[in-house]
Parts: C-alpha cells; sequence; structure tokens
DNA sequence: TATGAATGAGTCTTCATTCAT
DNA sequence: GATGAATGAAGACTCATTCAT
C-alpha cells in the first residue's frame, strides 16, 4: 500500500490509477473502488483527497494534459533536430503512434471536450501545440492543415490494430506542409 | 405516448431515442430510463424490446451506420456533380460540417469502436466510404490521405464552436487530392 | 408447435413441459415463458390454459401424483409377484432407484408439501402407498417403518452419485419387514 | 436496527435472517429484501456484507451446517449415556423430532444438495454423522442403515402434523442395529 | 377462441458519498 | 488526519399477468 506517510505520492498514485483505468475502460468506467484498488490505497482515500469522483476525473485529464505538454516538448525539440523536413515528421509520428496507451489517452481528451464544453480547452491542446511546433517550417494554414491531418491519422490508428503506413504520411505531410495562403485560389 | 399496438413504430421510437441519448451524453450514459423517458414509452418496453441495454446501444449504432450510408450516397452523387474538384467537394463538406448532430452521431461510432474490438467495422465506415468516392478522382493513396483529414476535420469541428474554415479546407483537399504514388521518396 | 386445434393435447403438453422444468430446475423456476418454451406452445396459451403460474405449478405436481399411481400400481403387482419376500423387493426397489428422473419428480412432491400445507396429501402419497402394499406381507407398523426407510433411502440415492447397495437394502427389508408390535418390549 | 458499527454482530444478523426465511419458506425464496427487513437492516447492508444473494444462502446452509454439528456432537454425548441401547436411541430422536423448526432446517441442506452438487457435501452431513455415531454400537451396515431409517422419519415427520411414534421409532431401530453383515444371505 | 404485445412490480447489484471512529 | 462501515439512489433485467385484437 501506499505509504501512508506520502500525501502527495498518495494522490499522484490515485490520479496515475484513474488515467490508467480510464485509457483501459473508458471515462465513464471510472469508480473510487476501482482507483482505490489499483493504487493500492484505502477506499476512503480517494474522497478524502477528491472532493467528489468527477474531481478525481478531472484531475486525471489535467495529468494526461501535462503528460501532453511533455510530449509536445520532446516532439518540438525533435521536429528541430530533422529541421522540420516532412520526412523527418513522418519518422517522428510513426514512433509516436507505436504507443496505443499514450493515443488512447490523448483521445480521452477529446471525448471528455466533446461532452463537456468546459474541458474543450484540453481537448484542443494537442491539435494547438503541433500547429505551433509546425508554424515554425510552414505558414499557419498549411501547419494547421498538417495538424489536423495527423489527429486524423491518429483516430484511424486507435481504429485499426496495423500501424499507420509510414509512406502515406510521409506523402501527406509533404503536401500539407508545402501549401500556403497563396495556394488558395 | 408512442401508440401502443405499433411495435415496428416502437422499436423505432426507441432506437431514435437511443441514437439522440447519446449523441446528447455519450454511449455510456445509456440507460433504460432515459430511453423509456425520451421515448413517452415505458420503462418495461425498452427491455421488452431489446434483449439487453447492449442489444439496444446495438441498434442505435446501426441506425448511425443506416444513415452514414445514406450520407455517403449523397456525397458521392454531389461529388460526381462537381465533377470530383477540390473547390466542389470543400463546399460540400462545410455544408456537411454544419449539421453538428450528425458529426456527434458519427462520432459516437470512433468511441464505441475504440472500446469494442467488434464494433470496429462500424467506426471504419465512414472513412472506408469516403474512400472509396474520392478514389475516382485520386490516386488510392491520395484518396485515403484526404479521407483521413477530413475526419481530422471532423473532430476539429466538434471541439470548436467556429466552423471549419473553408479556404483552409479547399486548400488542404487540392494539396492532397493531388498527390500520387511517385511524390514518395 | 403443439396443434392448436387440440386444446387437451396443448395442456398435457403444457403440464409435461411444467414438469420437466421443475425436475431440472426446481418448483421455484417454473415460470410461463419456459413452459411456453418447452411445450412449443405460445405464451398467451399457458395463461389462457391456466388462471396463474401456481395453477399450473398444481397440476405440474398433480401430473406427478398420478405418475405415482401408476408407479404404486405397478410395484404392487411386481410385489405380488415375488410374494413379498424382501429379496425380491430390495431388487425391484433397486431398479426403481435407477430412474432418477422419477426420485427427483417425486422429491418435488415433499419440497412442495412442506412449505404448503394443503399440499402434504400428495407428498404423503407414496409412503402411505407403499405401507398399504407391504401390508399384505408383514404387520401394519412393519410395512409403515419398511416404508419409511425406503424413503430415506431416496432421499440418499438423490445425494449420491453411486447407486445404493442392494444388499444393504435386503438386510434392512429383510429386518424390518419381520418386525411385528410384539417385539415393541 | 442492529446496533451499527458491529459488523460481526450485523453479519449473523443477517446469517441468522437468511435461515429463518428459508425455513420458513424455502431457499428460492430468499431475496435481500426479505432479509433485510427480518434482519432490520438497510438494504444496501446484505449487499456490502455478502458479494451476491447467492453467497449470502451458502453462508446460512453453513450456518446450519454448524448448528447440525453442535446437535451431533451432543446426540453422540447422549447416545453414550444410553449405552447405544434402542429404547435410548429411540427416545433421544422423539426429542430432537420435536423441534420442527431444527428439522426444517436440516431438509434445507438436503433440498440445496439435491439441485446444486458442489452442496451436497453439506447435505450429506446429517446422515454420515449419524452413521459414525451408531459405528460405535452396532455394525457399519447396521448404522447406516438406522442412519438411513432416521432420515426418512425425519421426512415424515415434517409431512405430518402428529409426532412420530416412539414405540415404532424403537421398533425399527432395534430391528436394524441388531443387523449385521451375516445376515445378508 | 387464442395470442403476443404490453407494463409495472419486484429482483439483484453497484456505487458515490457520508460519517462515526 | 484517515478509514472503512454504511446506505440510499439508481441501474439492468425478469416476469406474472392483463388485454386489445
Amino acid at each position: 500500500m501506499t505509504s501512508r506517510r506520502d500525501p502527495e505520492g498518495r494522490r499522484r498514485a490515485m490520479v496515475e490509477a484513474a488515467v490508467q483505468e480510464m485509457i483501459a475502460n473508458g471515462s465513464s468506467a471510472l469508480t473510487h473502488r476501482r482507483v482505490a484498488e489499483r493504487a493500492r490505497v484505502p477506499l476512503g482515500a480517494t474522497t478524502y483527497y477528491f472532493d467528489s469522483l468527477d474531481d478525481l476525473r478531472a484531475a486525471a485529464l489535467q495529468a494526461i494534459v501535462e503528460q501532453v505538454d511533455e510530449e509536445l516538448r520532446e516532439f518540438a525539440e525533435d521536429v528541430r533536430g530533422c529541421d522540420g523536413r516532412p520526412e523527418g515528421i513522418a519518422a517522428l509520428f510513426t514512433a509516436y503512434l507505436s504507443d496505443r496507451e499514450r493515443l488512447r489517452a490523448e483521445s480521452l481528451l477529446y471525448f471528455a471536450g466533446m461532452h463537456k464544453p468546459e474541458l474543450r480547452p484540453f481537448a484542443q491542446h494537442w491539435v494547438l501545440g503541433v500547429t505551433e511546433i509546425l508554424q515554425a517550417y510552414a505558414s499557419p494554414e498549411a501547419a494547421q492543415a498538417t495538424a489536423v491531418y495527423l489527429d486524423g491519422v491518429i483516430l484511424h490508428t486507435l481504429l485499426n490494430d496495423r500501424p499507420f503506413d509510414e509512406a502515406a504520411l510521409r506523402m501527406a505531410i509533404t503536401a500539407l506542409m508545402g501549401t500556403s495562403p497563396k495556394d488558395r485560389t
């Protein structure tokens, strides 16, 4: 059992357990009991540390957002590393797609944002972040188009067993990054 | 109350109520009670007509799939009408995006497929359908890339109040439809 | 489906189905639906022919009593055939015990009688019948003692996979049949 | 209401209520509601303390088994007290038969064992126990025959208002206890 | 006469939340 | 501060019985 004398640790353990539970079974499957069991914490602790189950859910989503932040930082650095070239981005993203847990976690933010308007900022975090990163190498419009496409790719990947074809990714990114406002006819 | 002695009508009413309920609050919020109330049907009717809540949910998803089918048929015709030109497709799709209920319904298929592998065929229906339609005017790869991008656009639209910019849509579609395998370096 | 134009046949089919259902799952597992399904009769028929489920249950128990009657007649004849000798009775009874469905059916009468006083006559039918048969070859007291013992044997058999040992049966019957009032000290 | 904050007491109260309910109306009549009402406990408590109704039923049957154990211990001592003489056993058993609640409780084990093979050990407990006790004063075969007969007597008593005749009991026990393997012809 | 649609009462069960300790 | 006992509301589901047709 998580130590009684480490409030912060317990809190983290519960949030992490909530995230895992939501990834595994969806947001609505979250219950105090399951979190307590998974976090190896007494049942009472879940309500002692969080005012309500919704609070706990929100904390879990917040944790996912923070993880997304971290990923975006890494992604930004890696994109710099390959000088923003489409082939490089395609390779980086292919690697990103291989961690399905991560994708599922992100998709939780979408679910949440769709049914609770106040959670939309969480859901938009990823697209906005990617758009910003790509703007260093393409027009704002091209960057956004690419980010939106990549979101579609994530969706597609979550609904297929096979990984997304890297060549297709490269092709699409190349096409989209190269566009610019003047292309608008 | 839905007229008694009209089994088919009652069934339809309940399925429709289930769809509405899921659109409003997500698949997991579906309960017999809410469906009964929305369909103006006694509680017992929901279990009399459907062996289980899962059955009812499945019927609702099936209904959405059928609606998607209908939309794909219309879309196919409209795309033919504009000769598959990107500007035309962008215009058509902008119109499509304006019906948020429809988008939310479709997104239900995605989320359902994410947590229940057996429902994946439902979830892939739309992308596969769009890809097939676009193949008449672009390489298979370009068609799929465009379809995946459009899925991303749907997601983006659902998470924003403002409608998706049609010019951006046109730009991206133009870029993606024009790609072909030989572009792959 | 049992013919619509044979009311008596339908009735019999439902009663028989009820008996089978009760033998298989106990009296309390009886439902209109299961009877209708087993008897291949529309659901409505079960309430059309029987005022209530309890009525149907009673009819089923009555049918078992009638079967017991038939068995008692056979038993009486067979006992006459072996002149009431204990070895003969033991052999006959061993054969009787081999049909577990029959035993389970009889035990239903016991259950029923235990919880519904008005059904006690049904439950006592078997012991009284056997007692009467044996009285031709032993004192009333010996006959009753033997019948009670045989009831214990039925119980024992239903609770064991292995058949009851015929030698033990012969020994006990011999001992009990030979007793007489004057043995009472 | 059973005092809160006395888990063991509440548990016992519910088990006892379940036993009473089953004695009164049979195993299959057991419901959470009736137990809660009889034990003067809120409905939720019944499922908080027992994972399922079957669990509660099992606990009740277990409690009956324990009571049977206690009775067997007493019976063993009393039988020793009368030196295993048939008249003594008959007298003891007559007293035993006078407590109908006890008989009904024991019969629950029989009926349970009949429909659920995994509960057979419970059902056989009494016969095996009595057989073992009597073996100190008779051959194993005679002991078993007597025990089986006594089971029949219990059944008979439960199905009759009048108590079982002690003289008949004495006669039968005398006859059965005196038998021995060599009597088998 | 016969049937299957219909429903409301009642079953088991889960769980967020409260609160005594 | 911490916990686990406690409970009431709500959920899925079953089914005897009623009744329109």
